[in-house]
DNA sequence: TCCTCATTTCGATGCTTGTCGATGTGACGA
DNA sequence: TCGTCACATCGACAAGCATCGAAATGAGGA
């Protein structure tokens, strides 16, 4: 617990200054949970595939192969992007369309900034 | 994880262009791997804690309070955001202290825009 | 209508992770 | 030397997650 009770009289000094929140919990709950939507190589990289795609879209019919998975494990992660907002779904005839959600990727970047004090 | 080393999921391929690798799988695990280290509200907020303390560190006595978490959780925490290099560990005197590693954080911000081709 | 194909959803399984209390360890101070 | 403090490690547990095959869904086409 906390021994030194913020007193303004130093007495014995323990060790250190009192060190408020520097991150809200629930503004690092929020950015965890993008971060946690990230932080598998598979979806980083149908991530990285939507977003390098020529046309900025990929086809779910092509992403098995691409990161050598089942066509139900590739469905499982892309539903884990498109619910945390990374990817947006759309079908077209048979066939479901991904494509990046570029503003959240930006909002990504700029928290994890701030949080990290980079900058 | 990856109980699969590689996989005949092939298919047909009937609707669209060849789609090569955005990203290199050993390059997505990587990331993936310090992505994962910052994907929990309690280490985000630790690094947060000690990016942004006065003199840029922070001392481990504070932190269980800080973040809520028990001495040994948080202890848990901090040894993994060290494993993963985002935290350096100094022990002075009977107190230990850590900071972060700014180089290995502007690193991730690079490869994820690189990855998300943002920016 | 019926069949086919692309994709999602379901159910099961084994591994990983977050958390805590208890215990170990190493540094100070008396 | 002994006790205390700060922190790490251990052991255990529950929850979460990645993965797969099988079954369900839903859109086209014949």
């Amino acid at each position: 617990m906390d021994t030194r009770t913020a007193g303004p009289v130093a007495t014995v000094a323990p060790c250190c200054p009192p060190l408020d929140a520097a991150v809200d919990a629930a503004v690092a709950a929020d950015l965890a949970v993008l971060l946690k939507a990230l932080a598998d190589p598979v979806r980083l990289r149908l991530v990285a595939l939507a977003a390098t795609a020529p046309d900025g879209e990929v086809c779910a019919c092509d992403l098995p192969d691409a990161v050598g998975r089942s066509q139900s494990t590739v469905s499982h992660h892309l539903s884990l992007l498109v619910a945390a907002g990374v990817l947006h779904r759309e079908q077209r005839g048979k066939w479901a369309w991904f494509r990046v959600d570029r503003a959240v990727l930006d909002d990504l970047a700029s928290s994890l900034a701030t949080v990290t004090a980079v900058g």
